[in-house]
DNA sequence: TCCCGCTAGTTTCCTAGGAAACTATAGCGT
DNA sequence: ACGCTATAGTTTCCTAGGAAACTAGCGGGA
C-alpha cells in the first residue's frame, strides 16, 4: 500500500484536538506547579470545593480514576495538609474526604490560575466560535454518553 | 470567597477539549491493544512509515518526548520486531531506526484504526463545522507556536 | 597528540495511575 | 449466632514517561 494511501497523523481531528488539549494540560499544570499541586490534585480540590465530604469512591467514580488511583491521591493531598479523611462512625468501611481551611482557601487561587490558562490559549476567540466549538464538545460527549471529568 | 464566585470545572473551553480528547484517545488506545500496540508506538511506526530512517533524538523532538523515552519505545518495537535500531558506521554515537517489513505492513492497518476512531467520535459532524473547529485548532497552534506531535 | 567539550544514546531513579489481589467491615439469610 | 456475600478502601505489582546522571564516540584547539 503506497504512503500515499494512508491517513497521515494530522488528518485526525482527534489529532488536533490532542495536540491542543495536551499543551494546554501541560500549561496549566507548570502553572499549578508553582503552587505545589497537580492537575489531578486540583480537580479533586476543586470538587470538594462545591461538594464538601465526598465518599473516595464516589470521587473516583466522578473523576474516572481508580479507587486505588484515589486511594493515593488523597493520601498525598492529606500529607500536604489540604483535606482530612475521616472514617464514618457507623460505618467503619467509609470514609469521608472534606478540605481542610487551608485546601478550602486555596481553591480560589487555583481557579484564578485555571481562568488565566483558559485565557492564554482560548481569549483570542471570536465568542460565538467559542461556544460552537464548546457545544460541539458537549453535544460529543452527550451522544457518546461519556461520564468522567478528564484527569490526565 | 463564596463557591459561585470561582469559576467550575467545566466552564474553560480546555476542560471540554480535555474531556472529549481524554475518550477518544482511550478508545483508540483500546482498538490498537487488539494489534499489541499502544498510541506512542502507532505515532513512531506512522512517522517511520512517512520519514523511514530516522535517528531517536529527531524522533524525540518531533514527538516532543525525551531521548530516553525514544530509546526505551524503540527497544520496546525492536523487541515486536517492528523496527530495526542500526548503528551509523560513520559516526557511531548516532543510529538510525527503520520499519521493518512487518512494522510496515502493519501501518496501514492501524491507520485504518484511526480512521475509524475519528469516524465513531466526529463523523456525525457537518463537514463545514469539522473544518471550522480543525482551523480553529490549528489557529492556536500556530499562534501559540506548538511543536511536539501529541503522545499521552 | 592529547585533552576538552560536545553530542547521541542509555540508564537510573522517581512519579502517577491501572489491575487485581487483599483487608476490614457491614448486613443479610438461615 | 454463624457464616456468606457484598462493599470500601488499601496494597502490590506493573507500565510509561520525565529528569538527570552516565557512557561512548567524535572533533577541534593548543
Amino acid at each position: 500500500m503506497p504512503e500515499s494511501t494512508i491517513s497521515p497523523l494530522d488528518a485526525h481531528l482527534g489529532y488536533w484536538l490532542r495536540f491542543v488539549s495536551n499543551h494546554v494540560s501541560h500549561a496549566f499544570a507548570a502553572k499549578l506547579a508553582e503552587r505545589g499541586v497537580t492537575v489531578a490534585e486540583w480537580v479533586v480540590l476543586r470538587d470538594l470545593h462545591s461538594r464538601d465530604g465526598v465518599a473516595p469512591s464516589l470521587l473516583a467514580d466522578r473523576l474516572g480514576m481508580t479507587r486505588g488511583a484515589i486511594s493515593k491521591l488523597a493520601d498525598r493531598l492529606a500529607a500536604k495538609g489540604l483535606l482530612t479523611q475521616t472514617t464514618d462512625a457507623d460505618d467503619r468501611r467509609c470514609q469521608t474526604l472534606a478540605l481542610t481551611r487551608q485546601g478550602r482557601a486555596l481553591v480560589p487561587d487555583l481557579a484564578a490560575l485555571a481562568d488565566r490558562n483558559d485565557a492564554d490559549f482560548f481569549g483570542h476567540l471570536d465568542p460565538a466560535e467559542r461556544a460552537r466549538i464548546e457545544e460541539t464538545l458537549k453535544g460529543i460527549v452527550r451522544r457518546m454518553g461519556l461520564r468522567s471529568i478528564p484527569i490526565d
